[in-house]
DNA sequence: TGCGTTTTTTGACGCGGGTCAAATTTATTG
DNA sequence: CAATAAATTTGACCCGCGTCAAAAAACGCA
């Protein structure tokens, strides 16, 4: 939770990758970026954001992994995205209108994090308009990526499910428990077992 | 195919569909974007845009029903969207990166549409760098919102998910065909018809 | 290192829904 | 309005995968 100049370097992955969609950041700029930018840690298991509120935050992951789900009516949960180290995370329209959010986010790793508040995030795009635009699309593709793929994951057997994960994102199935990569795919735990051992 | 000024009214459609993300448009910029919007039309069943090509066209729908489609290896079409009066249609990343589209949009109906070619908009943006940011938020709710959409309607009994259709996309419920809409939700025709028959 | 908890595997059983085939209803057109 | 084509329904069959139950393996902590 503490919040210094040593972090400063770390926030330099976020300038990295903002400088993907908007061109010739200024050193004012990134001063101005580093000042709205907090510095933040959460435990394996921890929830980041609980479905139903209304996201404060939006995150930029410097470490560890998080998850993404929802909790249906009957009580089950819904993975429908991870996020890792130099990406966002946080319910983007939750935060853009403040509006209760459909999902809950949970480190599923010691996730070390940084984010700004709405409050600072406004404030620094009024001052920066041209940063508008690029972030918009930035946000736009990342969220748009993550909702394309979990179209295509859920179609097709549950073995072709399996294998389109393993090449669409290799680093899920290297580093997410079995329980919500079934939950992710949409199918049992069970299921996903047998496809794994080669028996389906 | 036609193109005269008989056409503006129409296009104020798409001027105030804009005006819910760039605030107070001026005559100028109207009249502006008029000039680089062009009017056509096609028939049902006509091809608008077809896989594997680099979209050249930005579509906005004016009146008719569109669907967006792939075609696996295998040779099976899956039907990914449905875009009606008042909606883009156009495979937004294909256009904005100028590489060739993973999808084909087809007429359901007859179709009445205005576009602008690549160079156009980027003309536009160049002379209204304003617009950029409200456009690119616009697109981006846009196609989110669809692919969230579909994600949805891809979990559950086959009975739930022709059940969230119905409230969540009525009207694809009533202007598009069985065929098309077993596609969208990913399961066999004859199985919706028995869904929807109650048989199931 | 040993014990308890969590994660993953394995087995048995049943049904939702896919596939193939054919009938029936609804559109299209000369 | 007949005639052909297209869309939708119905039936029979069966297998993929969900569910329940319990064993085995891997992990976490004292």
């Amino acid at each position: 939770m503490k919040d210094g100049k040593e972090f400063d370097s770390k926030k330099e992955d976020l300038i990295a990758y903002i400088s993907n969609y908007v061109d010739d950041i200024s050193e004012e700029e990134r001063s101005d970026i580093k000042k709205v930018m907090h510095f933040s840690s959460y435990k394996k298991g921890e929830l980041i954001h609980k479905q139903g509120q209304i996201s404060k935050r939006a995150y930029f992951l410097l470490s560890g992994a998080v998850r993404f789900f929802y909790t249906s009516e009957e009580g089950k949960d819904h993975t429908t995205n991870f996020s890792f180290e130099n990406e966002p995370a946080f319910p983007y329209g939750s935060f853009v209108e403040q509006t209760p959010s459909g999902i809950s986010i949970a480190a599923l790793e010691t996730v070390e994090l940084i984010w700004s508040s709405k409050e600072e995030f406004n404030n620094f795009i009024n001052e920066y308009p041209r940063f508008q635009g690029g972030i918009a699309k930035l946000l736009g593709e990342y969220l748009l990526k993550g909702s394309q793929q979990l179209s295509l994951l859920r179609i097709g057997s549950s073995r072709e499910r399996y294998e389109k994960l393993c090449t669409m994102q290799p680093e899920v199935v290297k580093r997410v428990p079995l329980t919500h990569i079934a939950s992710y795919l949409d199918m049992a735990l069970e299921t996903l077992s047998r496809v794994r051992a080669g028996k389906l």
